[in-house]
DNA sequence: AAATTATTTTAACATAAATTTAATTTTTTA
DNA sequence: TAAAAAATTAAATTTATGTTAAAATAATTT
């Protein structure tokens, strides 16, 4: 499992990054200030670095230059954490051996996504580390859904409107649309068969898979 | 790096295809029949497979049919490859769960761009350079706006309001169209329900997208 | 066929989110 | 600078969905 320790002194920086990192399967440690951090790293021994820049006490750019001075951890990655619009410390930041910056604000999913892209540039990731676990497999042919090794059988009705819903994820599908292709557009059901069905779904599978988008219908996400 | 394994028994084909796909720097692996492309698939472990319809042996179909059908490879993305206005074969094709099809005589830049599309809709396309970019996406599908890497969800009526001004940028909405065309006709509201929404748009997708036009309405401005 | 069990639907109420109103302040323009 | 229009805010209201348990079907088993 890949190891990241998180540098900075804000406490939400630290918090936001640490969330989203071991939401995507990262082992996460932090650190709240230059110091503390490089104490951390020798213990740690994380393969990569985020740093910010901007730090009372001893920098980001102090830190990075530290760590690249210091031969077993020569190789670590250093990604930095910059302001806006800060070239200055872009530049130098790169300049003193980080391996890639980010500027904030930041948002969680470019900095997952530049994180996934370094480690993968750097042959630190191996493809199947990263996919495994959440994903659903819908099986028809056995009428059930695979989590990961568990097989979860459902009730008709419960399968289809997965099935359904997991044939374009992202797609919202509307109530109407659900209950034309589940249901068949004659039988007329009540309100709230949709939601009760949904609520065993998510049950079973789990509560993040199916979103609600209210007014219009639902969504599945795929985790 | 996405993997690419072309199931064709022209040779002619899978060079052409092979050429086009490795250039455009994919992965790319070949096979000559429906079996020898079952077992490669299981070494190789694509995420895309371009299956010719017509093979001698084991046919596109039955191929697709029988990946649809084996959990592991479920989310392997399938594109045909079918003779001109065989329209049997696009419709058994899709219903046996391509994903896409592209028709012979094949025009590599066609392909290309369709591979490429396919891969990106599907989301195993890197753009982690998208970084940043100010233009709004409404996504009526997922029933979000796209702002660079974010994705902003709305409630319905914001939604509605948004898309109604967005369809015509610069244009100004007086505020009876608007009220006629997000509410409806009927339905009357309050005179300072329209600028709450405004507000609340404002706050999400940024403050400079809504301009006012006082005495008059409100218009959408592209950035 | 009766009994048992599993599935599906309904119905009543709770909750949370979306929407609207209302009161107040700010901005614009004549 | 006064009047009108719009912005802003919080609170009130409405609506859609969530939740639960029980009732109604349907499917199995005995």
């Amino acid at each position: 499992m890949v190891k990241i320790l998180v540098i900075d002194d804000e406490e939400d920086i630290r918090e936001l990054l640490k969330y989203n990192l071991l939401k995507e399967g990262y082992e996460v440690e932090t650190a709240e200030s230059g110091q503390l951090g490089i104490q951390q790293m020798k213990k740690f021994n994380p393969e990569l670095i985020i740093l910010d820049v901007m730090m009372p006490g001893m920098d980001g750019i102090e830190v990075c230059e530290y760590i690249r001075n210091t031969s077993e951890y020569q190789k670590t990655l250093i990604c930095f954490l910059t302001a806006r619009n800060e070239d200055y410390s872009q530049i130098a930041g790169l300049d003193a051996g980080a391996d890639d910056y980010v500027s904030k604000p930041i948002k969680p999913k470019v900095l997952v996504s530049r994180i996934n892209a370094l480690l993968r540039r750097k042959g630190m990731l191996k493809d199947e580390e990263k996919q495994d676990k959440k994903g659903l497999i819908i099986n028809r042919e056995k009428y059930l859904v695979e989590k990961g090794v568990d097989e979860i059988h459902l009730p008709r009705k419960e399968f289809e409107l997965l099935a359904l819903l997991a044939s374009k994820p992202d797609h919202v599908f509307e109530r109407e649309v659900i209950l034309e292709k589940v249901w068949g557009s004659e039988i007329v059901v009540g309100d709230r068969t949709i939601d009760v069905h949904v609520r065993k779904l998510r049950e079973k599978i789990g509560e993040d898979y199916i979103k609600t988008i209210k007014g219009i219908g639902y969504k599945f996400i795929e985790l």
